[in-house]
DNA sequence: ATTTATGCAAACAATTTGCACCTTT
DNA sequence: AAAGGTGCAAATTGTTTGCATAAAT
């Protein structure tokens, strides 16, 4: 990831650090908030506005990628590959089902058309925990 | 729908009456603003405060699904049941590609202990018009 | 030295809420 | 009459932007 990073040409600060070290040690899914509150552990004096500069340049370097959740803030995911979401509804947990497409791009253009190169899947329901 | 809309309880107004003509005369899931700007062509003077109130209604009877799109206004469609949502990410067209599940919920629940009642599937690309 | 990053404060924008008046049942 | 709906205006809130100072190259 530091390695990408360089190539980027973005600078090495504190707070780029502690940004990228919370999101690569953290499969969870973070909100920008969440990503404040852990990075402040190793550099108190960083800003929720600096952790948004931060977040934006890595999205546009395509370091992280950013998603939308009905109802939740904005999260980000330092595996920017496909996968099937799980969100669960009560807790907000977001769990990861493999890396893969259930219908190939292939199918999805004969029939509609579209040449598609990302997408979004997602499940809603309950985690294990909250159905105990 | 107005015989379910009937059985909700929810009065019937002029302008519940063109919310939900938009809604179900349209199948491109329209935003609040875009059914606001159509509603206004039956009923001039609803607002689009009037617009949310209705659709937080028929949410809450489940008449209506909103959906949140990366960059975009929450969307609205009068089809709530589970469908795979194509997003054309030039000129956000958003289509649908028949109605069924890729991984069923049986599976989901097996790997990860998620029980599942509800879904979103997205693949993001290209429609065939904008592709040309 | 030059370029880029930080962080404060203010702006933004979609959505939600409070409430007085009006409409449907 | 009673219950609920409408629509204006204000509040909310996650995110973005402007900019002067500070830090990395």
């Amino acid at each position: 990831m530091l390695a990408r990073l360089r190539e980027t040409g973005l600078k090495l600060t504190s707070q780029r650090l502690a940004v990228i070290t919370v999101l690569t040690g953290d499969k969870s899914h973070p909100s920008a908030i969440d990503i404040y509150r852990r990075a402040r552990e190793q550099v108190p004096t960083i800003s929720l506005s600096t952790v948004y500069h931060i977040l934006a340049q890595l999205k546009k370097h395509r370091l992280v990628k950013e998603m939308e959740f009905d109802g939740m803030d904005n999260r980000y995911d330092a595996d920017t590959r496909n996968h099937l979401n799980l969100v669960c509804t009560k807790c907000g947990r977001i769990e990861d089902l493999a890396a893969y497409l259930p219908v190939p791009v292939e199918v999805v253009r004969e029939h509609t058309g579209f040449v598609t190169h990302d997408s979004r899947i997602e499940y809603y329901g309950l985690c294990s925990e909250c159905l105990a």
